[in-house]
DNA sequence: GATGAATGAGTCTTCATTCAT
DNA sequence: GATGAATGAAGACTCATTCAT
């Protein structure tokens, strides 16, 4: 996922030894701690210092500068939520096409909302950013493996899966973004959840599914 | 759609006279302008005071702080994209399923999409900014405007139509966002839109459409 | 003098009232204090604002950083020097060559002396300062009127006045500061100063004088 | 040399195996390459450590701090300039005025501007740097020994060969600075070298030599 | 009422120096 | 002895906001 990253986002140093691995990621936790306490605003290099119990200097060892902490910050959120969600992809070859739209709905939901909090605070980190690269790379990651589910449905004779892939994913990413960002009652999160896997799928069976 | 703004939100003075108000709107300009040649970093009010052909002082009499600015400035966008959404809603009255959809998605599109510098710098301006009290009330007018229009359709029978509504609408608005944050190719983009409406289509039918 | 100046290093804003000019010349004036008072290494910002009694923000909206003002400092500096010895040289046109030279020396060497503590400020300011431009042009005014009070002897018949002009230039100059630097007794100065005269004299009889 | 060195400045230790020295070397020389491509501004402890190949640790422990380096390097420039020009003057003994002079100033001259990058460099480290002893250090070995020469000349009977000398020194040293400083084209250089040295000649025949 | 100069708290970032390994 | 990660004081610079004119 480095492949594309920007120059002058990149970290300083990769850590290697356990020290720096543990440093860096107080780091990281701290940042979305701070993130989540006070938004973009209040988000200064001495205060997630501060809360990461390291100096700033220390900071400034890992990270060149503020906008390269935040780049590394979504990368590794990125880079894990593809891992997970390629992995719920690999698991549904060979199911049904209601299982496959089930379990990707579920698991990108869950994985948004689980850490609502967290979540927020991301999008927010990421609104400054020069994160294109990310997106894409992401996007990517998402494609191939979603393609490769579909494709390994058995009885299924899809068109023009790309297109088909692309549109679902669409679809999923922004809806689930959509109603988190209008902060809906737990209740009919959920309704609207179901509603969209229906959706999805009678999508899904139209297409040839 | 100002009942329910946060007080310290609220613009200092209501525009009486058409000085006045030529001046709010150039200030909006220029705010819009600055976002999009600079992003919310160069944002500064010294910058769209100059811009807008105002000294600063006479910025801080329309609008006791920067944050009051940009509050207003949704506000007025949401505004204006509720009553251009309404209006389409309204027209599409006693319509088929399908033209309603079409009509619903190939606004909300074109909205989004016609000024993508605009949306983009007024999305940037909203992250910092807490507008739930804007986006309430923005879909409480969708939601009106979306439901009454699909009452009106001659022959269907919905069961739960509040749910089937609010679904739609978080679907299209997700979608367009999505797709629109992905920068894709504008010959994709087409494509989806059309998968879009289809999706919606089905799902209404489904719904008993 | 601004004609060459590199553009990164102009002023940001040219003093045109009574209260900006008095602020302007109160941070030349602190700029040199601090100078003196602690060298380059205790030039910060904040200081030279806190002693020229304004706050950073002021000095920063004449001066857009640092570098900018040592710029204008040194600038001014060898403009109000330049002035000086133009004058110094145009009454001297059509006196003898001891007098010119006497007029050259003493002149220079009063206006370096007079104020050791400034003199040497401004020479570290101008460390590390890209002031190549401010140096020619100085260079360039001393030429011409040196020349031109040379050529104004009226029993002289030179044969390489530019020559002569830049080599004289170049020992008073070097000489002064030279001496100046060693920080001799004052007594031996006085001495120096009277074997250069004598030098510079001699070597321009011998070139015609 | 040493002698009157503030305690401060001086060398943690004196390098005595030839690994120190050679370390010492590397330093030195790095800390010159440093300040050649950028400045005194980018001359931090780490930089020169690391173009050294060494770690900071191991420079901290030849000099206890950035100043003491500074100082180390100009005492060393400055000893090996001495000795240069001490063996300069020694060769000219019993040799002519004219030979003398010629001498002094090519020697003095080629040492400033065979490496002027070297020469800027320790001209821009020596600024902030408390160096008086180390110029009064170098002032005395070069008189003592440029008196020494002009006693030798075999036919000169000087008046105050104290007042000569130093004035010569002065007049010599500062000349050669201003040139380097101003920049001037190649040629225009050497003829004011040529000047310089008729009119020191011109000088010491004036005063009897 | 309008103006825009002045303010100064708050930001990012650097770098000399130390000290645990 | 050597190393270089960690420290944090200190510096340059910005910008929302005020208020004298």
């Amino acid at each position: 996922m480095d492949i594309t990253a920007p120059r002058h986002l990149k970290a300083r140093k990769r850590p290697r030894q356990a020290r720096s691995a543990s440093t860096v990621d107080a780091i990281f936790e701290a940042t979305i701690q701070v993130l989540i306490s006070g938004g973009t605003q209040r988000l200064t290099t001495t205060r997630v210092a501060e809360r990461a119990g390291v100096s700033v200097g220390t900071m400034y060892q890992y990270f060149p500068h503020k906008q390269a902490l935040l780049y590394a910050l979504n990368e590794r959120y990125l880079d894990l939520l593809a891992e997970r969600m390629e992995n719920v992809c690999r698991s549904q070859h060979g199911k049904t096409s209601r299982e496959m739209i089930e379990a990707l709905v579920n698991a990108y939901w869950e994985a948004k909302t689980e850490r609502s909090d967290v979540t927020r605070a991301l999008y927010s980190s990421a609104v400054e950013l020069d994160n294109e690269a990310l997106i894409d790379a992401f996007a990517k990651r998402m494609d191939a493996a979603t393609q490769e589910m579909l494709r390994s449905a058995p009885s299924a004779q899809y068109k023009d899966i790309q297109l088909i892939e692309i549109t679902l994913l669409s679809v999923i990413f922004g809806t689930v973004r959509n109603v988190f960002e209008r902060n809906l009652p737990v209740k009919e999160q959920a309704a609207i959840r179901e509603q969209l896997i229906a959706m999805c799928l009678s999508y899904l069976q139209s297409c040839g599914g």
